[in-house]
Order: C-alpha cells, then sequence, then structure tokens
DNA sequence: TAGATTGTTAATCGATTAACAATC
DNA sequence: TAGATTGTTAATCGATTAACAATC
C-alpha cells in the first residue's frame, strides 16, 4: 500500500533533469540485493550474474533484471554485474552515500532493542538520540547515549540533524509523538506502534507490526490444516513472502 | 512477495468444500481491520460503516468494501458492518479463534524484547518456549519463561504444540534454525535475521528486516531532498505506506 | 418514501514473468 | 565464432479504484 504519486517533473519544460522513476515494488527490494551484494563481495566474487544475485536475495532473475534495468545499465552482457559498481549504484540510489541520523522514541522493551540492535550502524543508520515521555527513564544511559525527554526533540532534531523519526511508544502516544517529530521538520517516521498514523503530504510513514505479521502466518497455518483435513489430501502449497512490497 | 498457488480444489470434482480464495493482498490487511474495529468496539459502538472503518485502518472504503466481500456479505446495506460480528468473522478466516503458540528461538536484544512484547498475547498468540543455542544463556528466566536450550526443539514442539516459530537468531545462524523447525514439522516461521531462508514448499515464511525499512525511508527522504534542491521546488509528494502488502 | 450505504462491476493501473534479440 | 548473459519487449496477472445498482 502507497500513495506515492511523482509527477515526472513539474513546470518549466526541458529544463528540468527528472528523477529516475523507481516502481515503489523494485524500491522495496533493493535494499534486499544490497544485502545479497555484500554477502557476496565478502566471498571475493568480483562480478554475480543475475540468477546468482537472484538466488541470493529470494527472487527470480527476470525479475531482478527487470529491477535492476530501472537504475541504468550497470551490467555485461555474457559477463553479469560488477559487484562493487553495483553495490555504489544501489547506495546511491537509495541515499546511503551519508549516514542517517536516527531520533528513537520510547525505550520501553522494544525501544530498548532497537537502540541496542547492531543492524542500523552496519546499514548506513546512526542511532543519533533516544527519548522518551516518561521522565523516569530520562537520564538513562542505553549503549552509551543518554535518554533524553521527548519535549526537548526541537533542540536534538537540529543537533544531530536527524533523518528519520522511529517510533517504539505505546499506541495511544504515537500520534502525539508523530506530530511532534512533524512539527521539528521530520519527514520520514518508521512506526512500531500498532496504530495508524495520520501525517501530512510529503511525510513518508512505514508501519512495522509484529502481531500483524503473525496473524497473517495464523491465515496460511489454518488454511493449511483444512486443506490437510480435506479428503483430497495435501494440496500443493507455497514457499516464501517478503515483507514490505 | 509471494508465491502462493491455491488450486481451488483437488480431485474429486463436486464433493469439496472450496475453500474461500482470498487475495493476498486482502489477507494482509484483515489483521489491520481487525485491530481497528476492536479499538471501535471499545468505544462502545456497535455498527460501522465501510467509510469508518476505513478511515480507521488507514485505507479508502472501496478498498475495505472490495476486501470484505470476499469473506461474505455481512454487512446491512444502508447501516454498515456490526461490528461483533465483523470481528467474529475475521478472526474465523485469520484462524484466530485458537491461541497460538510460539516458540521464540534467539534470546538476545530482539529475542528479549519480543519475549516481552504484550503485543502478542493480546492479539491471540502465546509465546510458549524460548530457545537459544548459547549455553550460556539457557536457564535464564525471561517474562516467566525458562530459556532452553534449541537442540530441545523437537520435545518443546510437542508439548507447546508449537503453530508459529520465530528466528531472532544473528543471520548466520537463522538457517539452521530454520531447518530445525521444519524438521520438527513447524510450517509458519517469521523471520527476523536478515538473511534468506530457504524452506520446503509448504512452509510459509515471512520477513521482518529493520534496516531494510530504514532504506527504503531513506530513498524517500533521498528523493524529496533531490526534489527541494531542484529548480521547480517542491513538488507533490506522498504521504503514507504500510508494510506487508 | 427518501437517504444511506453496501456489494459488485468494469476500467485502470502497476507488477510479474517468460522469452528473446542484442551483445559481450 | 560459440556460449553466456544482459536489457527489453509484450503478454499476463493481480490489485486498486470509481461509480452505481441493489437494497436496507
Amino acid at each position: 500500500m502507497s500513495q506515492h504519486r511523482h509527477p515526472g517533473a513539474p513546470g518549466r519544460a526541458g529544463a528540468v533533469p527528472a528523477l529516475p522513476e523507481l516502481p515503489e515494488a523494485t524500491v522495496a527490494r533493493l535494499p534486499e540485493y544490497l544485502r545479497a551484494l555484500h554477502a557476496i563481495a565478502e566471498t571475493g566474487h568480483e562480478t554475480v550474474s543475475s540468477e546468482g544475485l537472484a538466488n541470493a536475495a529470494g527472487v527470480n532473475s527476470a525479475k531482478l533484471r527487470k529491477d535492476l534495468s530501472h537504475l541504468g545499465s550497470y551490467g555485461t552482457r555474457g559477463v553479469g554485474y560488477d559487484v562493487a559498481l553495483l553495490i555504489e549504484q544501489i547506495e546511491s540510489v537509495l541515499g546511503l552515500t551519508q549516514c542517517r541520523s536516527v531520533a528513537l522514541v520510547g525505550v520501553g522493551n522494544l525501544g530498548h532493542a532497537l537502540a541496542g540492535y547492531d543492524g542500523f550502524a552496519s546499514r548506513g543508520f546512526r542511532i543519533a538520540a533516544l527519548l522518551d515521555a516518561d521522565p523516569s527513564r530520562v537520564g538513562e544511559e542505553i549503549n552509551g547515549l543518554v535518554v533524553r525527554h521527548v519535549d526537548e526533540l526541537a533542540r536534538v532534531a537540529v543537533e544531530e540533524s536527524i533523518s528519520i523519526g522511529v517510533i517504539a511508544t505505546p499506541a495511544p502516544a504515537a500520534q502525539a509523538v508523530a506530530d511532534q517529530l512533524v512539527a521539528v521538520g521530520v519527514t520520514s517516521i518508521l512506526n512500531f506502534a500498532p496504530c495508524v498514523l495520520s501525517v501530512p503530504e510529503g511525510v513518508d510513514v512505514r508501519k512495522v507490526d509484529l502481531a500483524i505479521e503473525l496473524q497473517i502466518l495464523s491465515f496460511h497455518e489454518h488454511r493449511k490444516a483444512s486443506l490437510t483435513a480435506l479428503p483430497g489430501g495435501l494440496a500443493a502449497t507455497d514457499t516464501q513472502e517478503a515483507i514490505g512490497t
């Protein structure tokens, strides 16, 4: 679900260097390709075929080639893709050439874990600030960062040039936090609270809801159980799904 | 990305009570509707219009009605949907009428948080077992559960009738854990490790990768920055996206 | 009956896929 | 040249959306 509209280029016919249009589904897969490419680079391979990269990323090779073709032509027919070059290209498209600073609001159970998650640092992000509304949590040190009160958000956002806000508060607090983030100029939010956020146009919100993932699995589990109970027995079923597509 | 194929009904023409075919995109939204319905129920409303429910769930009403129409006709023209009835229906379709038991493998940073996450219990899931490969972690008590060694998985799976496995290990350990889960009969896996799992047909895997979510936001942030830098100025941009669709 | 709202239709859009010509 | 593999085409599929007839 996304409601992106990107009019190629407003005004001034001819003068505007149109941004490369990327389908949302492609954007969502680029990070997976990037991860796979890093893994391949570590094994020492300098090139990789679309087939090889597709396998490592869990997609089919036609989709991979189609996706990469949106970035331009960085492969060599008969040979494959230069691993280092492709990493560069994807990182550049995703805007990962600069390290992005993240403010994490809500240092409860989940917030704690996120604050300590090393997968962020290793992939281009820096948790630059931890905030919480609970005064008893302010001052606590987590992973070398001191928790500050959420009211300091405006100051923190400027000091740390925050690029992305992560909400890990309970659901009832999430909308207010989102409003505060928007008010200080944050235009990208990752929301772990199980609720819908309303934000102005131009602000991107992505949502991760752990219970929803389990419920989707529950559906398939339920259906598989029904199928095996059927006289026909086991029908052919499924394999893998990924999220965020 | 999903590769589901569900041949309506194998064999025995006419005799098989075909399962209601649900589009994957619809399945992925049902849990969100369910959450919204619970919220509405708490405010005391007994019915809700497609418009009202759609707003609460962050989708448009046409999509909501289309989705619900796949479940059958549980609305009343001119009136709306009976909240309690619709909750029942969706829970039944998702297989949530029975509480499902979850085994969580890997009690590091993230695993700890997941073990303590109350959003699971309140939405039909019970963390029934915690496992880890690290002997120094075995025996630790988290949230009233004692961590057991992952080698005990087979026994635990039977004892607790595990329905879903959650992998929260480092990436290099994830495939082996998946293999073990599959070996003891688990057919639904939620994977938090940043890697692709290979599993046999009939096993469903969903993946949550926190860094990937940030990278997708980074892309949009990057593009917004480029747009504002353009002579044309601010182009109309986007609003909200959800994940797992 | 008049007003409201569903369930469904049909058009549109975007994503996937297989196949293959281009080309290293 | 022969073999390999990309980049692109075109067909297919599934999801979204607006509009409205059905009906409470």
